[in-house]
DNA sequence: AAATATATTGACCCTCGGTCATAAAGGTAG
DNA sequence: CTACCTTTATGACCGAGGGTCAATATATTT
């Protein structure tokens, strides 16, 4: 590698940096391009030159958090213990996403839309789905673990759907407690609160083994914190 | 009232009618405000003395669908039978208004995103309020219904965190049913099948009885279709 | 019919994503 | 060091679209 690519490199680390700053803070619709190029100290043309599109620079944006988010999920699956103790650790670790990271939320919302993806480059759609891809392998291998224990059932559905159900729950969670008027409908102050009693009303109508009532999982809680997540500076229920 | 006003909101109603078929077909970017002039043959200062903003616009138009989906609750809570019964009638209404209306997601996701509602006038807020407090009132009649005929357990979940949960896990599971690379990477091939699979789950979690595996709930599901929803020309699992 | 009040318009402004001719910087040969 | 060529960066410019308002058309009153 040459050092012109390292300048190139480094100047697309600079970009993404502030892109991220200015799209988390202002939204996508708010952030301006022309914004973004006095931030960087660059032309606007030279954004370009790293990006096809505002879009494409929001995908990549997008796509950096979904990595960190592949990550924490990776950490959470070598958490050593019951495989529903294991999925009790990914939900911790998406909860924990969520506290790292508030407002980017509205960005992968954003993602869902139609038209955006057509303008992002063929190179970060992919970049992105395999982030995603290693996301959803996180999830699959706990829930194979599971099937193989015996604490989850296996006949009642498809291990694919058991992780999409584990993902559906957390994201819709997650939207619901956030919307201000649901906030004031049910009275909620605390969001992860929410998300976490959601996901356990799910493992349990699974019938994942142990069930909430039949277990100590306060206790797991405080060893998926200190084994795997040290630096988490929250805790569930708190 | 005189003509002046009726005419007024005969003309309202027009630019809704035509916002809606453009919003819904080009997405909230993507439908312009030149556009519209156009369709309804009245320019765009006129567009003006109805609606303070595209956003104002938008608003008026997702909260009109609200008060379709509040009729469709008001309408499941009405059905005759077991607390749960009844809850699985709203889901059907919840299914039942993504197929009338597939492409009404998006707009409603675009609203989730704060600098949308600050756009929209006082007035068209509440009216969105107003609704959505329906559509909430609905679950919580069919909860406080589960707490009273002892179907489902006290003392596990304030009611207001149960109609939370239930909303919750529907908007989720239609947000991840409907991801291109979730329907990849989990093989789905029916989202409505998704969500209420996962609404099952959900309700089973709660011990809201009788479980799933304990009822026949297709001969309800048959009920709800004749005598609460007779126009639906779809049916679960099919 | 004239005067006054109300309703409607579309040319205009501004912002912003995106482009490209031009200029600056970097590199090479003599 | 200079002349020439290649690569890289720029910012003036474009078109699209949301939003405004002075001017115009229509309706009502006197």
């Amino acid at each position: 590698m040459t050092r012109k690519d390292r300048e190139r490199m480094a100047r697309e680390e600079l970009i993404l940096e502030h892109a991220r700053r200015l799209l988390l803070s202002q939204g996508f619709q708010g952030f301006s391009l022309d914004d973004l190029a006095k931030a960087i100290e660059y032309s606007k043309g030279t954004i370009y030159l790293h990006f096809q599109s505002k879009e494409d620079l929001a995908l990549a944006v997008a796509t950096a958090a979904l990595k960190e988010r592949a990550d924490l999920f990776e950490r959470a699956v070598r958490f050593r213990g019951k495989s529903r103790e294991r999925a009790r650790a990914i939900g911790f670790a998406c909860c924990h996403f969520m506290v790292a990271y508030p407002e980017f939320f509205s960005v992968e919302m954003m993602m869902k839309s139609q038209s955006f993806w057509e303008k992002a480059s063929e190179a970060r759609r992919q970049a992105n789905s395999m982030q995603a891809g290693r996301t959803f392998r996180a999830m699959m291998e706990v829930v194979h673990a599971g099937f193989e224990s015996g604490d989850l059932p296996r006949d009642r559905m498809a291990a694919e759907h058991i992780a999409i159900a584990m993902a559906s729950v957390t994201v819709g969670s997650h939207i619901m407690s956030q919307v201000p008027e649901m906030r004031l409908l049910a009275g909620i102050d605390d969001s992860i609160l929410i998300v976490r009693q959601n996901q356990d009303l799910l493992l349990d109508g699974m019938q994942w083994s142990p069930l909430l009532a039949e277990y100590d999982y306060q206790a797991t809680d405080f060893r998926i914190r200190d084994e795997i997540f040290p630096e988490a500076t929250w805790f569930p229920g708190h």
